[in-house]
DNA sequence: ACCGTTCTTCTACCGAGCGTAGAACATTCG
DNA sequence: CGAATGTTCTACGCTCGGTAGAAGAACGGT
């Protein structure tokens, strides 16, 4: 399950709120603004974390490009997904896991939960 | 979210399908008898992994004995649902997580899911 | 075609976390 | 008490993530 850094984590954040892809230096710039300038990067720096996020496979690169553009392969709603199944793969009991998930769910979101099924069932 | 190294995770499933508390020396056996001594390490090593585990809150250690013996403070099963809310805690939209999240389980698991949530409904 | 500017890659350092275990200290038992 | 057993202290090496400078590549204007 790879992980993330924070500064990886954050620049993910952005990528997951913008839906075009993005270059390095709009990237720093907009985590310099959104963070309040505590979070100035060099160029270089965003630089190698993107790199490291495309060989995680976290984002694609547009190579053909000039300045090169970045998106992120999965949307944050599917990597939370995903997050979720590697965990529940990591139980022996899938089915004792998820009783315990549902049972320390709240009724809001059991409900949320029963919708979907629903539709689910209903194609 | 604090993750596990290999072999703290290791300790962590030993101690999960042991009921009992057990001491660093059982658990270093158990350990090489189950990984066909490719997994041999030295009492120390047990003993800094235990401490480890016990500062980050997922073992508990019984002072008053000697030797030292140690549990897990959830089961694996809790800890597999706490570690799916917190997964789910870092999206924005829970509700679309959890609609990707149900959108990728298998028809069994669904079904489970409906039977545990029609349970919970039932108090 | 040239040169300055912009962009990318290469290389490297540091700190933290984990696997590893020896040395030294503490406790128990015969 | 002394030997055996158990625990803590200290420390080293490795990997990973944050950080960025130096050097190389490509572009844009004249």
């Amino acid at each position: 399950m790879a992980s993330l850094g924070e500064l990886e984590r954050s620049v993910m954040e952005l990528l997951w709120t913008n839906d075009a892809a993005l270059t390095a230096n709009e990237l720093r710039d907009t985590l310099a603004v959104r963070a309040g300038s505590s979070r100035t990067v060099a160029i270089t720096t965003m630089l190698t974390v993107l790199s490291r996020l495309e060989r995680k496979g976290f984002v694609s690169r547009s190579r053909d490009v000039r300045p090169h553009r970045y998106r992120a392969l999965l949307s944050r709603e599917e990597h939370t997904a995903e997050l979720m199944h590697e965990v529940l793969d990591q139980s022996t009991d899938r089915a004792a896991a998820l009783a315990r998930f549902v049972g320390t769910v709240s009724e809001g979101e059991a409900n949320t939960l029963r919708r979907l099924l629903d539709e689910l069932a209903h194609h």
